[in-house]
DNA sequence: GCAGATTTTGCATAGCACGCAATATCAACA
DNA sequence: TGTTGATATTGCGTGCTATGCAAAATCTGC
């Protein structure tokens, strides 16, 4: 097997990865969360019951978003540092939020039914957990110590909480952008704890 | 219905509750997560099937700890704030730690377990989140503004990331005490993105 | 001990999730 | 272009999960 094959079927998976999760959101979206069965998903995406549990461990999962992926010259950009590291978190971050409306309103929808429904609130924090794993490798490696050191960690997990915080937020308020709240909300960590 | 009968029941069903848990975590322990089925669960508390899914709304549910209740007198205390606001949060949460072998027992083997079995992160995240829920409504009751206001929630998000994370190092390290752990990361908190 | 409310339970059922083995598809090489 | 080994897809069978519903049992206050 050559690099270039692994490639081929890597992209080709993440291919059909996607034709899964837009045809379980497209059922979701229509017909709502309780009336889709895992077989309607499969019949949507145009493939057997038994190949969509080849892709997701559970049903609510291919309602979670794909992993997040940087861009690669964005990381270089952070790794170096110009700012402070909590404004170049959020200038990395924020490059996440730059989608189109169509994104952003599928973000929406998934997390206001995040809030009500028990599975998916479930699958909500796994995916912020992934997204803290991602965010603490990145600061690991700036700031030149193992990723499971305790400062990294830390801060992974307050930025992460600040994120949850700021997109619960946002959903409720409808008032600004997502990134602007995630921004405040991000800014308001520097001086969280200092001042009594 | 009287007040009190509604105590009565409340606490029956709080028994009952917890005999379930134990009934569900002995049969982990012994026989393993993956070969304890619901009836098997329902059968050791003395339940039918039908009953056990009255009390948790599904199986692993079984397996979280109960909400915890802080003693008034230490609520009463965080309330007056004589310290800092961080430490008087971990003088308050660290009383949760005082209990008995037995229970930091089972504490750290469900949070092993929580960190292999796919189905148990979710329920742990679920924990934690009710957690940073209770940690929220503290922190505003003292700083005397709404709980759903952004100081206290990211307050209580950055807190409970740094539970979570003090939790996981002590799984993983066993060195020092959990409480060591907790107050280790939540000292670490008041200057973690100040200083760059 | 009776009436009303609440809880428990049995039964039926749709749906979830996985193991297994057969089949199909694909990338590489001769 | 056909062969080969690897990977992906699929069908089938199965046990378990989780819920609705209505009957039975149990509680509570009077």
């Amino acid at each position: 097997m050559t690099e270039c094959s692994g490639d081929l079927r890597a992209r080709r998976r993440m291919r059909t990865a996607d034709t899964i999760r837009k045809a379980a959101l497209r059922l979701v979206v229509t017909r709502g969360i309780d009336n889709v069965t895992t077989e309607m998903i499969a019949h949507e995406a145009g493939i057997s019951l038994r190949t969509f549990f080849n892709y997701f461990a559970f049903k609510e999962e291919a309602l979670m978003p794909p992993p997040i992926d940087f861009d690669e010259r964005a990381i270089a950009c952070f790794n170096e540092g110009r700012d402070s590291l909590l404004n170049d978190v959020a200038t990395l971050l924020l490059t996440q939020f730059e989608d189109v409306d169509e994104d952003r309103a599928q973000l929406r929808f998934l997390f206001e039914l995040s809030q009500t429904h028990p599975k998916l609130v479930l699958v909500r924090d796994k995916a912020f957990q992934q997204y803290e794993d991602i965010i603490c490798k990145l600061i690991a490696g700036r700031l030149k110590v193992a990723p499971d050191a305790l400062r990294p960690r830390l801060m992974a997990a307050c930025i992460a909480g600040a994120i949850k915080v700021a997109m619960s937020g946002w959903v409720r308020s409808s008032e600004g952008t997502a990134a602007d709240h995630v921004r405040r909300a991000l800014a308001a960590l520097e001086t969280l704890f200092s001042e009594n």
